[in-house]
RNA sequence: CGGGGUGUAGCACAGCCUGGUAGUGCGCCUGGUUUGGGACCAGGAAGUCGUAGGUUCGAAUCCUAUCACCCCGACCA
């Protein structure tokens, strides 16, 4: 056999994190950097990852109550102006359009040249998020009580001029979902947010197998514009946090600023309050730095593109036939389940390559169940089958029968396997601080390495900077998880505090 | 936008110091032998050496400028 890494990726996760993720990225075949700087090719692989959280979550959002609509992608400068906050914080991310034509010149060369012309009144924005446009249609839509609550979805693209894009957790063009609604009372809109930001938990505890910390920003995290910002937040290999999705309670800022007003049952006039919510192509980036491994990437079965391949294993010419057949009845038992409401997804591979090659793409690439089927498994009636969250020579061989009996259930145990995982892995690195030696040797020891510091704060807003400047780490949220409620002394400031937060490095 | 690094075939790189017109491994194509594991043999295709300018008889190599990418930081989903 010839040499071959010990690994599918090098460097490993250990020897360098960053250039280990954009291998899993590129040996997966999820997407690659296109010519326009910060803006990314998502291949088949990376789509259908995106194609499946989409539907699941778009089902999540039908089921309570939103519905979808789609809102112009170029901005009204003069939109963005309207909330002061919100326009401070995304002005030094937007693209600007300001010409609509082009004409064409020679150069010296006699070349051909397109110039810009037709120059725009009002510049427009490509939209880094939409809360002003669609706050000015909900203006439109909502006069009376009767009207609300509004509870509208868009799934589109939006971009931010990122200083430093990588591959998913930060392009300049992204796709996500963001949900917008109004409501007639601040409290129903609270619950709004609260109840969203639950479903981003669910899904992704559930659908994504990611442990996820639900909880609330600081004010320096804080969208902008907005009064609350909820978040879900994971912990990756590397042990840094990533926001994975955030919910908002904009209060009546945006109804004060597009004029979002309705008739109330007692006939005043009086603003909505608006909610808005989001989650982006980055989760892809999080399921790959959570889940993937030295070998490639490693699929939660839910989101897989495929959730089976079937190599077929055939050493002679005259085995073609029957081992073909074969594996295509099989692929056809499995395609008549249904795994949670998903059809599930199974593919021959019978492409005329050496077997080991054939096997190792699909390991890069995630797959959660390989099944090999040759002549010898004929004569059995039995397959060989290898779990993607076992080693690559884990082989199991299995009645052909009783493997299609357990597919799915193997693959539910996968699902769940991921998941105590990766919450293992964040329970090893979340660690309670009480002093700020502590922390910071938390934080700065090369050994210890980092992760969650569970620790109790009463500091100011300059306080956390001054953390953030020595050490890059912020508050990640201040959680929900009632166990962090405790009376106990701010490890920065000495003063009393009744509750742990959560610090750490994030992306 | 600051600090560092890198641009040579699809990917990973060597060659650059000491200028002479491009190489290795993997991948790709063809034929054959193979096939329960990233196999082997033979043949083959593929690079304006990031771009532009300069020095020189001659530049991947030296000089200048510029662009892109990567890492660290600031900013952020």
């Amino acid at each position: 056999m010839a040499k071959q890494n010990k690994t599918a990726i090098s460097p490993t996760r250990e020897e360098d994190f960053p250039q280990w993720y954009q291998q899993v990225v590129r040996a997966a075949d999820l997407a690659e950097n296109s010519e326009v700087r910060g803006c990314m090719v998502i291949k088949p692989w990376g789509y259908g990852m995106w194609e499946r959280i989409q539907q699941q979550m778009d089902q999540m959002f039908k089921d309570t109550g939103h519905e979808n609509a789609y809102f112009p992608l170029l901005i009204p400068l003069s939109y963005l102006e309207k909330e002061a906050e919100h326009a401070e914080g995304f002005a030094t991310e937007c693209a600007v359009v300001t010409h609509h034509r082009l004409e064409a010149e020679k150069d010296d060369d006699g070349k051909t040249k397109l110039v810009p012309s037709g120059k725009l009144t009002e510049p427009f924005i490509i939209r880094p998020t939409s809360e002003t446009i669609i706050g000015a249609a909900f203006a439109r839509w909502v006069e009376s009580y009767r009207d609300l609550p509004l509870l509208i979805n868009q799934w589109a693209n939006v971009m931010r001029w990122e200083m430093r894009p990588r591959l998913f957790l930060r392009t300049a063009e992204f796709l996500w979902q963001e949900g917008h609604t109004a409501h007639e009372t601040k409290d129903e809109a609270l619950e709004e947010t609260d109840k969203m930001l639950g479903v981003y938990a669910t899904f992704m505890r559930e659908h994504l197998a990611l442990p996820v910390i639900t909880g609330r920003k600081s004010e320096n995290e804080r969208f902008p514009g907005a009064e609350d910002t909820l978040c879900v937040e994971a912990m990756v290999q590397d042990r840094k946090a990533i926001q994975a999705g955030t919910s908002h309670f904009l209060g009546q800022n945006f109804a004060k600023a597009s004029n979002i007003t309705f008739q109330g049952r007692g006939g005043d006039v009086e603003h909505v309050w608006t909610t808005s919510w989001g989650v982006s192509t980055r989760m892809i980036g999080t399921v790959i730095m959570a889940h993937a491994d030295d070998d490639g990437l490693v699929l939660p079965p839910r989101i897989a593109p495929t959730h089976i391949v079937i190599l077929p294993v055939i050493p002679k010419e005259q085995h073609r036939e029957p081992v073909l057949a074969a594996a295509n009845d099989l692929a056809a038992k499995l395609k008549a389940l249904r795994f949670h409401d998903d059809r599930l997804t199974v593919k021959v591979d019978d492409r005329d390559l050496n077997g080991g090659v054939k096997n190792w793409e699909w390991i890069k690439k995630g797959v959660p169940i390989r099944v090999e089927i040759g002549p010898r498994d004929l004569e059995k009636g039995s397959v060989a089958v290898v779990r993607r969250d076992r080693g690559p020579k884990d082989k199991a061989f299995l009645p052909t029968d009783d493997f299609v009996d357990q597919a799915l259930s193997t693959l539910q145990e996968i699902q769940d396997g991921l998941y105590k995982r990766a919450l293992a892995f964040r329970e090893e690195y979340t660690v309670s601080i009480d002093t700020k030696e502590a922390f910071y040797d938390f934080f700065q020891n090369e050994k210890s390495a980092g992760g969650f510091a569970v620790a109790h704060w009463a500091g100011t807003n300059e306080d956390e900077d001054a953390i953030k400047k020595d050490l890059q780490v912020t508050i990640r949220c201040l959680p929900f998880d009632e166990r962090y409620d405790e009376e106990g002394t701010c490890f920065y400031t000495g003063k009393p505090s009744s509750k742990r937060i959560v610090f750490a490095k994030s992306y």
